[in-house]
RNA sequence: GGCCCCUUCGUCUAGCGGUCUAGGACACCGCCCUUUCACGGCGGCGACACGGGUUCGAGUCCCGUAGGGGUCACCA
């Protein structure tokens, strides 16, 4: 029975490198029938846990990645916050101090502080000698008599190695002696991570421990806690992590100014930004940004594009097939398959990704998808209103995400503005485009039906009567009812508008040229 | 700097000694379709980091070099 698990820390965000992770655990518990859990790092922060853990729970509840204990739900080998779990933590701590695979630890913060820097002028790195070790509690009464708190430090080996048989990246040797002595639990009796980790992957069951590699370095003491206490090893595997848009750095929410100068990631952003502002999406910088995930829910993504993506970032199934739905990943996932370099974030294909799903998906679905943007842009009242299922139908593909339903805004509200380039070229400057448009806005008026059928043949035959080729008005009459140069069909939009709204804007436009 | 990891088109990747004049996708550039935009179709551009080996034969194995990266906390 594989279990796996991702522990986040309540930060306040999810990172998409994170949710990779998360996500491969997931498939990887999912495909075999097994648990993925989450678990709460929690150790170090104190205060505001709940609050800063929402977000987190809410990305992967949008993503639809389930855990089977955790959070909320709790489970059997609970409770899932470490922080609730660290009289087990202590009792690990005290069972390795006992059993002399670790050590109390007088040194002042100052003196390991001068060591360091000794060392660091010497040339050399800083190797912890075991000077304040307190060898027996004779020692330890001592120190304590001089008023000194003890850390409690692992007691690494200092030969041999540490082999590691890594399920992404094969056999990864370490020798012991360039392990430091670790701290376990500080003066305050609080435990770290490493250790917490450890006896919670144990007591969880977790069998296979899958996480970004940069937690590669901090395996063999893991190792050392794990088979000092007497458990099984877990399997190892260490993702690639992700990387930079345009670089080979590892992706980090603290470096969104950098990202910001590759275009492809200033565009969607930028993208973002558009549909934020007209949908009243909150943009704080923390979390509107597309490191985390709240900025792909919050315009309108997919949930399934973006794990798409996500998977192809470090996995391939044979280098064609890119496509899977939920139920396939799941199904075809495998670490075999992982690649061991990393794999750089790219916003172009992610976008593709998207546009592929949302232009995959029902009508329906669609339709739903796009409801919440228009109402909250104004553009409709109710998700009920005809013209948005019209809109959406015609547009198409143009709807890469949900929230681009406000590039179609003309075809709700009352008045346009109009694009000044196009509202020239087409309308301002032919002499004769505001006569044409006159002519066809009668044309409009008189007709008894006006749907999309009937609106094509009202132009072509007010072409024929004119004796012109259509080119020569319907770009005049895009712009002059859309205010834009571009958009879908023409005569679905014309049909959508109704006929009075476009005799309306004919008529205005020539006003606004005559004006001119 | 120590330790560890990584290295095929701009990017994501296929490739597990001969089928590689290196395949697919995104991006980019043409052309076609077309009332615009988008889609779609067709085509193009474009990579095995370098140097030694091993082998009849190396992108594929070995060793070096270079480059990139991760990590070195009483953070997680």
């Amino acid at each position: 029975m594989i279990r796996t698990r991702f522990a986040p820390s309540p930060t306040g965000y999810l990172h998409i490198g994170g949710v990779r992770t998360a996500l491969f655990n997931w498939l990887l518990a999912k495909q075999s029938g097994g648990q993925f859990i989450l678990r709460i790092d929690d150790t170090d922060a104190g205060r505001n846990v709940t609050e800063a853990l929402q977000p987190i729970l809410e990305g992967f509840k949008w993503l639809g990645i389930d855990w089977d204990e955790g959070p909320e739900i709790g489970g059997p080998s609970g409770p899932y916050y470490q922080s609730q779990r660290i009289e087990l933590h202590k009792a690990a701590v005290a069972q390795l101090l006992a059993s002399g695979h670790a050590y109390r630890d007088y040194a002042l913060p100052e003196e390991l502080a001068a060591e360091r820097e000794a060392a660091e002028k010497r040339g050399e790195r800083f190797f912890y000698d075991r000077r304040w070790m307190a060898a027996d509690d004779a020692e330890a009464e001592a120190y304590e008599a001089e008023g000194r708190q003890a850390t409690i430090r692992l007691k690494m080996p200092r030969e041999g190695d540490c082999v590691i048989e890594d399920l992404v990246r094969g056999t990864v040797t370490v020798a012991w002696q360039t392990e430091q002595d670790h701290v376990i639990a500080r003066t305050d009796g609080s435990p770290l991570y490493h250790l917490a980790s450890v006896i919670d992957d144990h007591a969880f069951g977790i069998t296979h421990v899958v996480r970004a590699e940069e937690h590669l370095p901090n395996t063999p003491r893991q190792i050392y806690i794990l088979e000092s206490l007497g458990y099984p090893r877990p399997q190892y595997a260490h993702l690639p992590y992700v990387a930079e848009p345009g670089g080979s750095a590892k992706l980090s929410k603290r470096k969104l100014n950098k990202y910001l100068k590759n275009k492809d990631f200033a565009d969607l952003l930028e993208h973002g930004n558009r549909i934020a502002a007209r949908c009243n999406v909150a943009t704080s910088d923390d979390t509107f940004n597309p490191v985390i995930v709240d900025f792909y829910r919050d315009i309108g993504f997919s949930a399934d594009a973006l794990l798409n993506y996500l998977l192809l970032l470090g996995w391939s199934l044979d280098g064609e097939r890119e496509t899977f739905s939920v139920d396939e990943m799941i199904k075809l996932f495998s670490l075999q398959r992982v690649t061991k370099s990393p794999a750089s974030f790219d916003p172009q294909k992610l976008m593709a990704f998207q546009a592929d799903h949302f232009a995959a998906l029902p009508a329906q679905v669609r339709l739903d998808a796009v409801a919440p943007f228009a109402i909250a842009a104004g553009l409709v009242e109710s998700k009920d209103d005809p013209r948005l299922a019209a809109v959406v139908a015609a547009a198409g593909d143009r709807l890469k995400v949900a929230g681009d339903i406000i590039d179609f805004d003309y075809c709700f509200v009352d008045s346009i503005e109009y694009d000044p380039k196009a509202f020239k070229k087409r309308i301002s400057k032919p002499a004769d485009a505001c006569d044409l448009l006159s002519g066809f806005r009668d044309v409009v008026l008189a007709a008894d039906t006006f749907d999309a059928a009937a609106a094509e043949s009202l132009l072509k035959g007010y072409c024929e009567s004119a004796e012109i080729q259509i080119g020569q008005i319907i770009h005049a009459v895009r712009v002059a009812v859309t205010g834009t140069a571009v958009g879908f069909g023409m005569f679905d939009t014309l049909a959508i508008l109704g006929k009075e709204k476009v005799a309306e804007r004919i008529e205005k436009a020539c006003k606004k040229a005559a004006e001119a």
